[in-house]
Parts: structure tokens; sequence; C-alpha cells
DNA sequence: CTGAAAGCGCTTACAG
DNA sequence: CTGAAAGCGCTTACAG
């Protein structure tokens, strides 16, 4: 960094003033005494011209709390896949003066991981935390965690936290609801089948629009697989069901088991969306628009997510995040948008047996 | 933040010296003076049961720098395809008692937003700086910036700076010899079409092995493209040259080119790799351990960059980095690892004329 | 309206 | 071997 910069004393120094004075100016401060735009006009050019930046150790040491807001995550830096998050709060941050500090706390982080990110977080004296998580998941909040920290893509368990997490089940509503506006009435679910929250959360939304449907969800149309491409190439066992069972349209756990439910139905001389309607989740780049045919899907909100974590932090406006009671603490569930591409089609008729 | 933690006051009484001892204690400090054992025992214990943590802040400003380094970066923390150097980069500064602040300057930094970055990271005396691109790219360094900033993924055109990137020729040299070594002798190029950095880098290095071969590179083997899977279907016209000119082995510029590519294929009803050999470049997470099948690829070594610029930034030894010179400057070019998947196969005996 | 002074929690010459 | 004191650059009662 330039050796030294100009500090409070030398802006005081060039204008003519008292560094209180400097200090108050630069702040706005000092609400209902007026300082007389004169002075102030001074302090404000010589500050300019000298290029003045406050010190924000001195300032955070004084204030005791820094400008900064620590980002502590499991693996979410590490999987490229909910970084929006990361980067939506970043800038979200930025745009209010505020730095985020980022921690890692690898892939199943224990307590005493916990305990020591937290700490370095502490002696930075960041003013507040937003525990992130790379799936959507339920997290026991650590003890000693501040009052106002945020979780994000994550629900906290108990304390009178605030988390933000996607719509989960309304979005498997909706998507399920898509294939049934396009005529679709044997709907399979591809779930996950190692215990992920969201899986449930996606099967109750599936269930309810089949239920406001009229329909009868048919346990051979629902399947738990590996969250993978692996799973969905296995989920390809949904196709060799007898005529009148098969599933015409297929809701995936996500996009990477539609990648490979794609597979599947390729290798059986199926075609997407022609023989079988697919839709998937997560709009994950690279992945969701890259299919052919290109996936329609639910968009998972990170950005939307990160940004409305720092948002809340920094005491904005949030109610049209419409926030629901989580225990004592609330919840705010973020809307997944349907994103329509070229894997769901109108169903066929019904071919007549020979 | 729990209200009021102990400070050096605290552990001085506790332990019955004065602060300046418990700061000499705690920090090791004071070389060559040594400090009984009874009194340092003493200190630690005392500092050990009030749980004492040194205010970062309190320090930083004494010592007029802080324990945090500054991540300036491009999109790195946008897209989800770089971010393990942001990952590593973390881990790595962790380890060694370090903070990462990230700051995302947007996808198309003008030298504002850059000054703007950087003054935030100033004012929160950041001990260094390093600053990371998406895309292996050639910057020019902003003025004013610490001679110890490393530059990652990017290499600095001026200044006495030290850059990390990927060795792109060697790389391509690999994959190309990959090819031949498997029989190939009509391997094609399908780089990228936009003047990425990589991409004439990777051309030296294809040019290379085919010459060491004694192969005149064909020029209707090569074809420029846009860096993406719509690139790698447009590239598929490789496939409609003639029987005698046609590629039995295609090196591509990036993973989603290859995916483009395999697609190509298969709407012609070739195979791969029995028709043709596809070797992809940046083992893309979800997408080359993916593809079927799956494709034999160039590692981007982005873990072991970020890693390496902490590393160098600490000062650690880093001589196996194999530093060369740029400019008055130095430069790493970390190995990119040929990962051998099912892509690539012994070429076919030529097809006789029927 | 403005400034002198205390103090945030440390580190580091310096003196004893 | 150990401690008193200065000072890092700020903010904020408080006094004038």
């Amino acid at each position: 960094m330039p050796p030294s910069r100009p500090t409070l004393k030398d802006v005081a120094l060039r204008a003519g003033v008292s560094i209180t004075t400097v200090s108050v100016v630069l702040n706005g401060k000092r609400q209902g005494v007026r300082v007389p735009e004169a002075t102030r006009q001074r302090v404000q050019k010589a500050a300019a011209e000298l290029g003045y930046r406050p010190n924000e150790m001195a300032r955070g040491l004084r204030r005791r709390s820094s400008q900064a807001i620590g980002f502590l995550s499991d693996e979410v830096t590490t999987t490229p896949f909910a970084v929006a998050m990361l980067a939506a709060a970043q800038t979200e941050a930025a745009r209010n003066g505020f730095l985020l500090i980022t921690v890692n706390i690898g892939r199943s982080p224990n307590d005493a991981d916990m305990e020591r990110a937290l700490d370095s977080l502490v002696q930075h004296q960041v003013s507040s935390l937003v525990v992130a998580h790379m799936f959507h998941q339920e997290v026991e909040p650590l003890p000693g965690l501040p009052e106002t920290t945020i979780f994000l893509n994550c629900r906290a368990t108990s304390g009178s936290f605030r988390s933000i997490i996607p719509s989960e089940t309304a979005a498997a509503y909706d998507a399920t609801r898509e294939l049934l506006a396009h005529g679709h009435t044997r709907i399979a679910y591809l779930g996950d089948d190692t215990g992920l929250v969201a899986s449930s959360l996606r099967l109750a939304g599936y269930r309810q629009a089949l239920a406001e449907a009229g329909i009868r969800p048919d346990p051979r149309l629902r399947l738990g697989v590996l969250p993978r491409v692996s799973g969905g190439v296995h989920g390809g066992e949904l196709l060799d069901l007898p005529d009148d069972v098969r599933p015409t349209g297929v809701f995936c756990f996500n996009d990477q088991v539609a990648m490979g439910f794609y597979r599947a139905a390729r290798q059986r001389g199926l075609s997407v969306p022609h023989d079988i309607s697919v839709i998937g989740f997560d709009d994950q780049e690279f992945i969701a628009s890259e299919l052919d045919p290109p996936l329609t899907t639910m968009r998972l909100p990170h950005a939307e997510m990160g940004k409305l974590a720092i948002q809340t932090l920094l005491g904005h406006d949030t109610s049209s995040a419409s926030w629901q009671p989580n225990g004592t603490g609330e919840v705010a569930r973020l809307e997944c948008p349907l994103v329509r591409r070229a894997s769901v089609t109108a169903v066929r008729p019904v071919r007549l047996p020979a």
C-alpha cells in the first residue's frame, strides 16, 4: 500500500480546523447542530484534495465494530453452484459500503471448525454474520451466534434468527402444474433418495398439485435416486413401465438428474419432449440451457437470496419478502421462477393398442 | 457479538503482570530476551481461562496492517467456474491465520471500479492483494497497486509483479500428444475465435506437437468457434469433410465446445470415441465427467493456483513453482494434468472405398 | 458553532 | 527480566 495515507489530522491542518470538525463533517454527524456551510465546504475540499479515506481499523476500534460482514459458508465457495449467493451478497454489501469477509468451513463442519471460523471473524469485529449453506438444509445454530445472524439457504432450527430459503414446495407445485397444464396426467417424480430437505418439500408440492387436479399419485411413478446424472440415468426405468402406467411427464429433482434422464431416454430411442416431457430444478448454469433440447426448469433464486441476506442484515426494508414465523425467528421463502425452454410439450394422444 | 470480550488488560490483571508482558508472551516476540517459563505459563493460563482473542482492529491499527488479504476479482465469484481458485485461496489464508476479503469488480471493470474496490481494501489495511480473473488474460496493472500484489489467472503486462497462470501451451501440447499416441494423424483443433489469450497459447502447443511428429498442420482442420456448446455444435462441420481429410481426433478449446461437438457427432450418427476421438480442456465440473462417454480433458489447476497465490503472498517457499521472468516481474505457469476418461481411443483403420 | 481530551485495544521502543 | 508510556487514527462526550 502507498506508504502513508493522509489522516484526519492532515485534513484538519489543511482546512484549518480541528480534527473533531473534520470527523463530524465527513461523517455527516452531529445531528441538530449545524456546521456552517463554509466550514463544511472547506473540510470537504481539503479531504478531496488529499484523497483522504478513513482508516477503517481505527474507526472500527473506536466504534467497536467494523464495516465488514462475515460470510460463513460450507462449501458454497468451493462447489460452483450456489456461488451466485456469495456474489450477490458481496455486491449488495459493497453498495452499502460494507466488505464481505468470506470464511469457508469445509464440507461437513463440526462445531470446532465453526468455532474457529467464528473466532477469527469476531477478532475482526465483523458487525454481523451470514451463515450460508451450499444445499438447502436445516441447521442447529451454534451457541454464541449474534441474534442478527442470517441463515442463508438453510433454516435455523432454534433461536430467534432469520432464515432465507427457496420456496421449494411452491416451486414443485408450479413445476407439476406446468406438466398438468400441458395435458399430462401420468407425471412421475424422480426424487432424491439421500434425505435432502428439499426432497420432501418438493414431494409435498408435487402431491398437492396432483391432488388439486384430482389425480391419485401412482407410487410406481415415484422413484428416489442419487441427485446426479447417474441417478437420472437410473431413473430411466420409469420408461420401461407398461404403456398404461408409463409417465408422459417427469419432474426431476434437479437438472443433473434431468440430464441423466435425457440420456436414458435417448438410449431407449425415445425423444424429449415428444415421447416424454421433462422438467428440472435449479436452472444450473452450463447445464439446463445447454441440454438438447434446452431444459425447462425451476430457477433457484440464489442471487436474490444473497442480496436479501445483506439487506436484512443492514436493516433495510425487506417486508416484500413476506417473512413467516419460524419458531421464535422468521423465515423468508423466495420464489423459484419457472424457466420455460423446450423440454415440455403437450401430451401425445394415447397410443391405441395395435 | 458477545458484548465485551476480554482485553489484554483483563489478562494482565488476572496473571498479575503488565499488559506489555502479556503481549510479548502471546506474540512469542521479544527475540533474544527470554521471559521466564513461570511467567509465560501464568500468562498463557490466564489468557486461556478468559478465552482471550486479540482484537485485530487494534492490532491492525498499531501495526499499520491487518491480517487480511484482499481478493479482488472480476466475475470469478459470480460464474461458477474458477471458484476453486477462491476457495483454495481462502483455505490457505485461513491455515496461516489470515482472512480473505473478497471484492467483486464486475464483468468488465473499468479503472474507476478497480479504484473504488482498491480503496475499500486499503481502508481496511489489507496487507496484500491478489487480483484474480475468471479467464486467463493479460492485464495492465492499475497504478498504485502494491508491488507484492499477485496476479492470479492473469498475467501482468508491466511492473514487477508475480503472475500465476496455467501452462496453456504445454497442456495443449500434451493433449495433442495424447491423440498422437493413439495413432491419430488427422487431428483437428477446434479453437476459440473470440481472441482469448488461451486460444493462441494452445494453438502453439498443438502445432508444436504436430511438428515434432512430422505432421504438417492441415488448415482445413483448424476451426475457430464460440467457446461454448453452440460453438462445438458448429464445429461438427469438421465431420462433413471428405473421407481423406476428415479428422479422426479433435482437440477442443474447452469442455463446453466438446459437449457441443459430441452432439454434432451424434446428430450425424457418429459415435465418440469409435468414429471420432475427442479431448477437451478445463475438466469443468458437472460437464467433463458427466458427458457420455466421459470426456478426456486437461484439468485447469485452479485450486493449486489459488493456493500458490497465497503462499507466495505470505512469503513461503514457492520455488517448486519454477518462476520464470515476465518483464521485470515473474510468472509461474502451473501444469494442467491430463485427465484420461473415455473419449479418446486408438484410431480406426482407414475405411477402404467401397 | 468548535476544539481539547479521553479512550478504543493493541505494540514497541525505552527505561529501569 | 519487566513495566510505564507513547501512539496507531479515529469518535464522541464535554466544555467553552
